[in-house]
DNA sequence: AACGTTAGCAAACACCGTTAACCATAAAGT
DNA sequence: ACTTTATGGTTAACGGTGTTTGCTAACGTT
């Protein structure tokens, strides 16, 4: 085991404030070069197409001489998926921050059509970020912190703007008298787990999250995946209505897209 | 291209009525066999732990010899969900037919409950049905007729439980005024594929219909896939929540699982 | 008996992830 | 200024993969 010596370009925090001595610039230099190339491959080829090997032919180098960058492939395939996290974060709030703060209903809308365009246009990341994952948990990897970093970052988004809607009071919440107590610890359990806490994260709200969450992943999924019945075409229109019906619920004011 | 001889033991279809030259029959043989460790390796080692060398390694043969039964491994795994689909039927089939014939209610609670358990004892193998896949479409592979078969064959069971829902007339229907062309036309082309037609197939019920599936099989994804926040432990609480809103929502009467 | 089909084989090609040993250079320490 | 160490690259190799080609031996049929 060569010490772990694929996590020393820290220096990425925010503020690169450190003059970062020129070997780390370079390093952090072929370190995106390389994640660059390897977006590239999957994106061009889907998942299975990006391979080590196929990285380091197209920068002209060898194969094993990442292994100085990434501890493995499936290291560097986590990163990605932080990067890709990120990005589909960044896409989101964009979308929505076009937006007036105080019209949370345009927010949402805006948010929730953002994930799906992101999704569409990137389809083999979407794959790699919500397609199924063989192993439970690799921990040991390096770069899994910053991917489990990432993706509250992601759930925050949407807790964020739910949270509002509840503040103002505008979701109609069910009768959690007819919740089973197993029902309420894995509610508990998911609000933990996506850091969703607070006075209004009551059960009846975790519910409802839950179940709007589910029918839009669930139909992105279809959409992505290409599975079950929508095996093919653009599946907007189904969206839209999905879109409409979910929001309604939840005391939201559903508008059409403008475009 | 050695001819097409990837497909000559056709007797399988229905009652082996002609006797099966010899030949026929240990071929037919070889090639259970090559699925049934195919399907061993599959579930054990999960997708991607499936490889024609080691298939032909652990029938001590050779890689190149399953040739003579597949033309590809990307064949051998369609020729797969093929029998997985038949296999999902008959499971979903049995345990709706446990219930009395006119227990429409029972019987849906039931298969949506098989399905769920399919999925959850056979991970791999859901996977392989819907999960991502990366090609639009393989129809020059011989076994992909088959799939679509047996496709259509599972689409088919919760297509007559839900039709029969309909001339009962139980379900409520949404206003179709609201609906866009588009979600028209959407809704018809999705009839068309799903092989769903009659009177009652409006499009108020393809709209039910459409909502009801992906919200469930939205959810058996999330839990199938550990994807997003539910990324770990049993969502049973969660799906026989979900199950008794979607049921409740088009007039069937939930009712606890009986265990 | 003769002949064509079929089902296996070994060898080879082009990939893949990963490890080990090695080496030049850049940085750091004395 | 000189030595030492860490770094980032190399080549060679192991074991794995899908797939193609050519060959052979057995089988079924005529």
């Amino acid at each position: 085991m060569p010490k772990d010596t694929t996590f020393p370009a820290r220096c990425e925090t925010g503020a690169a404030s450190v003059p970062m001595s020129r070997r780390m610039r370079i390093r952090a230099a072929t370190l995106a070069e390389i994640k660059t190339i390897a977006r590239n491959l999957l994106s061009a080829h889907g998942p299975g197409g990006v391979s080590l090997r196929a990285i380091a032919r197209e920068m002209g180098m060898t194969a094993p001489a990442l292994y100085r960058y990434f501890s493995s492939l499936d290291d560097l395939l986590l990163a990605l998926r932080a990067e890709f996290f990120a990005e589909l974060s960044a896409q989101i709030t964009d979308a929505s921050g076009r937006l007036p703060a105080d019209d949370v209903d345009g927010r949402l809308l805006a948010a929730l059509r953002a994930f799906r365009s992101w999704a569409l246009a990137n389809r083999a990341e979407f794959i790699l970020l919500f397609g199924p994952r063989d192993e439970p948990f690799t921990t040991t990897e390096p770069h899994c912190a910053a991917l489990q970093h990432e993706k509250q970052r992601f759930a925050a988004i949407f807790l964020s703007l739910f949270n509002r809607l509840l503040e103002e009071g505008r979701v109609p919440l069910p009768d959690t008298a007819s919740f089973s107590p197993e029902l309420r610890a894995q509610l508990h359990l998911f609000a933990r787990d996506a850091g969703f806490a607070g006075a209004n994260a009551t059960e009846g709200a975790l519910r409802v999250l839950t179940a709007c969450w589910v029918r839009l992943y669930g139909l992105v999924c279809m959409e992505v995946f290409r599975s079950m019945p929508f095996t093919v075409g653009d599946l907007e229109p189904l969206f839209e209505a999905e879109l409409c019906d979910v929001l309604t619920s939840i005391g939201v004011r559903y508008r059409a897209p403008h475009s």
